[in-house]
DNA sequence: CTGGGATGTTAGTCACCATTAACGTAATCG
DNA sequence: CGATTACGTTAATGGTGACTAACATCCCAG
């Protein structure tokens, strides 16, 4: 009818590659220590060749950061209204997150360092999308501990992103199979810990 | 006799003066996202200038870093060899880290994200110090805790690095006083969880 | 067929940037 | 007093890198 095969699936395709790609360099040597020529070389195309399918580098990070931060964010959503009470939804919320670090730790990377590198009009969506993620968990938090004061839970959230995320770090020290359940036990500790500390 | 005031006072002056600014460029925009101009011009100077203090930018880089990964192993060991027992010493490097990553969180942040643009010759000398960083905790750890395997303390140990250092990324959130408590805390329950789960 | 879109390629172009050169100015020291 | 030293300044210079232009292919639709 309107959208025919091959068109649709090889332009997902290529740029998917791409983002890839670029994720790893990205994380390992900074944006501005990656060229368009060392992109374009990591998925075996050539330098320009890459603006067949972003409008500029600028737009790459863009891109990845945003799609990083949605679907963070729609997963977070996701299992907050499909969880029976707050304790399951915030196991939930912690296994998405220690999912992402461990499969994905060069988007995560990227995500946490070079969002001052986004240009000012995705910059704004992707800080957006960064905060409503915080808060699902910081809501999550004060239904389980009403009195303690919502700054210290984001605090607390920030934190434990910090200590999950460092999975990058620690590559190769531990097998995902043993990480994960360390990750997961390590996290829920600490939040017990930041509530119960006067 | 040998050194006189002036110039040794004033030449470090200026050189610690440079390497302050240059750390927080570095941390927000990354190093190859600074310029020597950007860096002259925040310290009032300009552009070449800096060449008087620093023999390039990677050797300010170098000296950063460098700086930093000593000033934090020799912490590590004054405090290792100072402490009555473990579980003291423990305390006292959760407190060294915390106050590292409050007080100077542009150094933290580049420590832990621009060794891969440090030249070679510097670069292991900083790989070294921060691995003997590494081992001072895993050994504290493995007095504490001797059932348990190194490599999982290892990886509970970045694992805490990772959520100490998260301070850049919640400034404002909570004022020092309450975040330093918070943050040993929330370290030392994720510990104990790290070596208690099967 | 055939014309056009999708996808690449290779040669510019233009800006930026690290580094060096050539050149002042104060203050220090002998 | 000289003269060296510490510190800066403003012009090159040379390289790198993002982006554009001009020019193929391939493949599908009409």
């Amino acid at each position: 009818m309107s959208t025919v095969t091959p068109p649709t699936r090889n332009r997902g395709k290529r740029r998917a590659e791409i983002l890839e790609a670029a994720a790893r360099l990205f994380a390992a040597r900074g944006f501005h220590g990656v060229s368009i020529e060392d992109i374009g070389g990591a998925v075996g195309i050539s330098g320009p060749a890459l603006y067949r399918h972003f409008s500029g580098k600028d737009a790459l990070l863009s891109e990845m950061l945003l799609d990083v931060s949605s679907r963070l964010r729609e997963s977070a959503v996701a299992v907050a209204t499909s969880s029976p009470g707050p304790a399951e939804t915030l196991d939930a919320l912690l296994n998405v997150q220690i999912t992402f670090a461990i499969e994905q730790p060069a988007l995560i990377t990227v995500h946490d360092r070079e969002l001052g590198n986004v240009p000012e009009p995705a910059r704004r969506q992707i800080r957006r999308l960064q905060r409503l993620y915080v808060e699902e968990w910081v809501t999550v938090l004060a239904e389980l501990h009403p009195a303690c004061p919502a700054a210290r839970l984001r605090a607390a959230t920030h934190a434990v992103f910090g200590l999950l995320n460092s999975t990058p770090h620690s590559a190769g020290e531990l097998p995902a199979r043993d990480m994960r359940p360390l990750l997961h036990a390590m996290a829920r500790s600490a939040i017990e810990a930041s509530v119960n500390t006067r």
